[in-house]
RNA sequence: GGCCCUGUCGUCUAGCCUGGUCUAGGACACCUCCCUUUCACGGAGGCGACACGGGUUCGAAUCCCGUCAGGGUCACCA
């Protein structure tokens, strides 16, 4: 496949492409950016590419590209043409991606014959040049236009350019060199679906690099040729590339290629008003570590279900460096563990940091589709549509309702929308969505509920914005009878106290004996059957049920606050809540002991 | 700083193109009440915005200009 041999789609086909770089995790930004391509292609019976442009050797790592494929699966963004994965989805295996067109291969680092055929064309045409330039020059000439208050652009008179044969002979002495585009020197005019006609001033435009000394191309480079030569019409993108747009554009002019339909598409916003970043979890992290006046980097401590080994979460060389510079990032692994040793929530970015935290993808994907579109729809209950589904999405989603403004990631949103979903499901679908989360990221909580996971699931269902505020919320199922800790206040309110007004009413304590005798027997011992006995326990004996819901409660979770008396009595099972009723009731009459 | 984009409740937005139906609608958050053995869930209600200034017009959130504010971008990164 040659990238300059113009490859026109069939008419009317549209293709769109998401087309990452492979240095890190898939960033929820571009998540979105992806959703939308996917969501376009849909709409329009079109196609969704996907290409990696792992064109910088430094950064790249096909086990980020494998990620990034593995992320864009899990959110059933799914690909038309490009790498193919397979993934298990319902117990089958599915392939995603494949070369129908045969415009591929997708990894740019494999297309390198391409992109120096038409720079070697370009360079006999005139329309490009070598440079000589060393960083170093490079850099004083910013220097230099920058003490003098000026913009730099490189962008030198015909009659500084080397002539072609000088070029060829430094060439041929094997100087490194970059190959520039020779901008044009006319105004550029960008249409975009989004933001209308943008006009750039001549000279805007400067010689920016097509090829980099290692041979490689640069981004706007490959961009241009692989958009041509597979065929892509429509190229939605965040507006960060919207000063980049002209440079492609200018390109698209000089090699008489397509200019393809482009959307620049709102940018995410963080907390702070600026573009969402992977450094924002470092900073935070830093911050933490700042307040908590750590100097030396902290183990996961041995209990803790992160635990891997005695190693400390990272290099102490590595952790006292990026402490003292605020711009330096840690790597995302070193990064998780430095969060779990210290116990510390990070604000997730990545599509994987959203995964791990128990976020669904069905609702990511809505979110996020709400960042930048909307749907201006409304429901049955005539309110605005806001939940919908990714066949909603690849039914209605248009260009034309793209949004204009940057939009703040509200994650508390998020959270609210991911917890209605979650609390929507029937409790069967929750438990295993729990389960297959909890099998990756805690299963010693499988482990330990065994059987009684269906009772622990049922309890946590409400209380969980996200799937991994489960093991929080049954906390209590998850230490060991002898290690349960009773809280104080909560003795004190719910067991030593009097159950009533009236003199010689019982407390809470006097409750336990009987009502443990009685729960060693009672059948079947699961939520239902323990509520309905308490409801009868206490009208037997004219106390409310509070009293007695507050005394076991506490005994059993030694605290004032859990899921209702069944669901915590059921998912401790019949065993284990005896015994902490047995413990309970000693520690008591310890305390009464004269 | 140059260039570029944007400005509706705290946040995300509907409405803007095709001025009047907008005493500006919804969602999240917040507050109150109800339900209730605690927490949570659920239900009902409430608070809350057209950045500012000028025009055009009988009439402007909607059209025009300016001001201010925010953001993006200025690599042999993508």
């Amino acid at each position: 496949m040659h990238p300059q041999a113009p490859a026109d789609p069939p008419p009317g086909l549209i293709v769109t492409r998401f087309a990452p770089s492979p240095t890190g995790h898939l960033h929820i930004g571009g998540a979105r950016t992806a959703l939308f391509c996917w969501a376009y292609a849909k709409r329009t019976g079109g196609r969704f590419i996907i290409r990696i442009e792992d064109t910088d050797q430094a950064r790249s790592s096909e086990a980020s590209a494998r990620g990034i494929l593995e992320d864009l699966a899990w959110l059933g963004i799914d690909w038309d043409e490009g790498p193919e994965l397979t993934v298990r989805r319902q117990g089958k295996e599915a392939r995603i991606g494949g070369d129908p067109r045969r415009v591929g291969p997708w990894f740019q680092s494999q297309r390198l014959d391409g992109y120096n055929a038409v720079a070697g064309d370009m360079l006999d045409r005139g329309l490009a040049y070598a440079a000589f330039d060393t960083p170093e020059q490079l850099a004083a000439m910013r220097r230099a236009a920058e003490s003098a208050k000026q913009t730099f652009r490189y962008h030198p008179a015909p009659d500084q350019i080397p002539s072609p044969e000088l070029q060829r002979r430094r060439i041929a002495a094997g100087e490194p060199h970059v190959v520039r585009f020779r901008a044009p020197d006319g105004p550029v005019r960008v249409t975009d679906r989004v933001l209308g006609e943008v006009r750039f001033d001549a000279g805007e435009v400067d010689d920016f690099v097509l090829r980099k000394a290692d041979g490689f191309p640069t981004y706007h480079f490959g961009v241009v040729l692989d958009d041509q030569a597979m065929g892509v019409t429509h190229v939605l993108r965040g507006q960060e590339h919207l000063m980049n747009t002209p440079r492609h554009v200018a390109l698209q002019h000089a090699l008489g290629y397509r200019v393809p339909v482009f959307a620049h598409m709102p940018l995410i916003f963080n907390d702070q008003g600026a573009k969402m970043s992977k450094r924002e979890r470092d900073q935070a992290a830093r911050a933490a570590v700042k307040k908590a006046a750590i100097t030396s980097p902290p183990h996961v401590p041995h209990d803790h279900p992160t635990h891997t080994g005695a190693a400390p979460a990272l290099d102490p060389d590595a952790f006292a460096a990026w402490i003292a510079d605020p711009k330096r990032q840690l790597d995302s692994d070193a990064l998780d563990r430095l969060a779990s040793a210290m116990g510390l929530a990070l604000p997730e970015v990545s599509v994987h940091d959203f995964r791990k935290a128990g976020y669904l993808p069905e609702v990511i994907t809505n979110f996020l589709a709400l960042l930048g579109w909307n749907p201006g729809t409304k429901s049955d209950d005539g309110k605005d549509l806001e939940r919908f589904d990714m066949a909603y999405l690849a039914e209605r989603f248009d260009l034309d309702r793209l949004g204009k403004t940057n939009a703040r990631f509200d994650r508390v949103k998020l959270a609210s929308f991911n917890q209605a979903t979650l609390g929507g499901m029937s409790s069967a679908r929750f438990a295993d969505r729990l389960r297959l989360w909890a099998s990756t990221h805690r299963p010693d909580m499988l482990e330990r509920l065994g059987d009684r996971f269906a009772f622990a699931a049922a309890a946590a269902q409400p209380r969980c914005k996200v799937l991994s505020d489960a093991p929080a919320v049954l906390a209590f199922a998850l230490t060991d009878d002898d290690a349960l800790a009773l809280d104080p206040k909560a003795v004190a309110k719910n067991l030593a106290a009097p159950a009533g007004p009236e003199p010689g009413a019982p407390t809470g304590a006097d409750l336990l004996p009987p009502a443990r005798q009685q729960l060693a027997q009672l059948e079947p011992f699961a939520p239902e059957a323990i509520d309905a006995w308490a409801a009868a326990f206490v009208q037997a004996r004219s106390v409310p049920l509070g009293k007695l819901a507050g005394a076991l409660r506490v005994a059993v979770t030694g605290a004032a606050v859990s899921p209702g008396l069944g669901h915590t009595l059921a998912c401790l099972g019949r065993a284990s809540a005896l015994r902490r009723i047995d413990r309970c009731i000693a520690h008591a009459g310890a305390h009464q002991a004269p």
